[in-house]
DNA sequence: TTCATTGTTAACAAATATTTAATAGTGTTT
DNA sequence: AAACACTATTAAATATTTGTTAACAATGAA
């Protein structure tokens, strides 16, 4: 099948007829009506009824035109959005991420980003409610876990591990949990978001899978605030790997249960919609695919 | 462009190799290679960055992948329903229509139609009240006027007028208003839809329009009761022309104010949505409308 | 009936796509 | 580090598709 001869056949039930269609499009008549041929021997459908002097469209024909132009409507879709996307990096990117995400991690990057691109200007939300994507004016929000509004286009940036922890002297004075069970008697730093209190924390070796109800007297909806507690050795913290990946190299944090693995999540970059996918919402996702696919975070 | 490109350009991104899609193809790859930058060329956008040894799809490339499914989806189906268009006319096709229009006009034609089509049947729900559409189990609707839900898709069936009529009796006994504004003296026959009382009567002439609050000691929600009171000379009725064309024709009711204009109204068979057009929907719909432009309706 | 116009058909010319075969580059392996 | 194996590209040759020309057939209007 032939797009061309889609518009073709589009061209044909505006104009009503073979000849004008050739006289608008600069082809002669016998190259339209062979065409028309072709597409209806391709659908094996009828599209109009002809006669030498009249022409009408079928039932069929009219069902086929609608999807046609759809169709055609899609690829021109298509053909902008990706010109589009190449075009240049300009203009304000309303960026919303996690408090710990922002203040820390990503901060260096949106330097590297704006140096790249000059014209770039960056609106930064810090804030680990889900709400403020949606009160606040923002172009896109990196999150961890899929949204569940299905209407969001997302990209999945990594896959990261989720590492429980605490300072050296946390562990000094209270000892080192050896086994995940072992937790429950420890004084755990928990983040709370939208009311709910993540006091689960999920193990599992090669024989068992551990689901750990732990103790806190310690709680934040921030989850910067939760690594300063484990940092200044108020008690074990259970984040995810790039949130505290500095801290783990310079010593500030150890890894705990090196022998348990915790499920991993997956950070998304997600957009309201497929309209907002700017030149810079792309820049900002291969910037974050670059740097988090560099190994660097996936131990 | 060329639509088989495309579908080319979804499977290189779908086995990320020109080599292993020339394989599925059966074609070289030396032709998938050109092919590619053909496409490239025609969008003016790099779709992949290859080395000799990989392919990754560019960012220009993912958003134009998008819309290319999109669209190879609506070709896919616009091919279907165009095949189950021209399919046979069978099973049960639920119609709902104006009690008057179901009674009278309408029982011929489907006559006709489960003659032409033995493997059809027919369930018809008679009755004036839009409602009838949502509440009861039906296909399709025909109503006058447009749908004013957008996501139902209507066929424009005919237009037709509204005729100001009475029993040759009436007129004998009340005498014949000769202005609009003399209606406003006589028993009027109105109709009643939701609740809504449509006694506004509308006119116009060369010089003037009209719009006529009618006095009325006879009301009902059926327009077939309405046409009744009026061969039955109870009143003056406003009603479209088909439904009082028979009675028109043989005498039992007149045409008042001829002189003057009221407007049209449009007759549409109004359908859920687009996948309830069956070939049964096509063949009512292609008969109504050869009957309603035969012109018999249409003085 | 005649006439002008419209769509169709067949042979042909032009444009386009595909293959063949040779070439160059890159990630992997030894 | 060098050879290897596989991948993509390119150019010329070939095959296919598409559009043109010209003669023809059909139909609605005068």
């Amino acid at each position: 099948m032939n797009l061309s001869d889609l518009q073709l056949f589009i061209r044909i039930v505006e104009t009503g007829s073979l000849t004008e269609t050739a006289n608008q499009l600069n082809i002669t008549t016998a190259g339209v009506s062979s065409a028309l041929k072709r597409l209806e021997k391709n659908l094996e459908v009828q599209l109009f009824i002809r006669s030498t002097r009249q022409l009408r469209i079928t039932p069929q024909g009219e069902q086929f035109l609608f999807h046609c132009r759809q169709a055609l409507n899609s690829l021109e879709q298509g053909r902008l959005s990706a010109h589009q996307t190449q075009g240049n990096v300009t203009g304000k990117l309303r960026l919303s991420v996690s408090s710990d995400l922002g203040r820390n991690t990503l901060l260096p990057w949106i330097d590297e980003l704006l140096e790249e691109h000059p014209l770039l200007s960056i609106d930064l939300t810090v804030g680990d409610s889900v709400s403020d994507f949606f009160l606040e004016q923002v172009d896109i929000a990196l999150r961890y876990g899929k949204p569940e509004d299905s209407s969001m286009v997302s990209f999945k940036i990594a896959t990261v591990k989720r590492i429980t922890c605490a300072a050296p002297d946390y562990i000094l004075e209270h000892g080192e949990p050896i086994t995940p069970e072992q937790l429950t008697t420890h004084k755990c730093l928990l983040y709370r978001r939208a009311g709910r209190f993540f006091d689960q924390w999920h193990y599992s070796n090669l024989t068992n899978t551990y689901k750990i109800k732990v103790e806190s007297n310690r709680v934040s909806n921030d989850t910067d605030i939760v690594k300063r507690w484990a940092v200044a050795g108020k008690g074990i913290a259970y984040r995810s790997y790039i949130d505290i990946y500095s801290e783990l190299k310079n010593g500030q944090l150890v890894q705990l249960l090196p022998n348990y693995e915790s499920p991993t999540v997956e950070l998304h970059l997600i957009c309201p919609s497929r309209e907002q996918i700017t030149p810079a919402v792309i820049a900002l996702r291969e910037l974050l695919r670059s740097k988090l696919s560099a190994n660097v975070f996936a131990p």
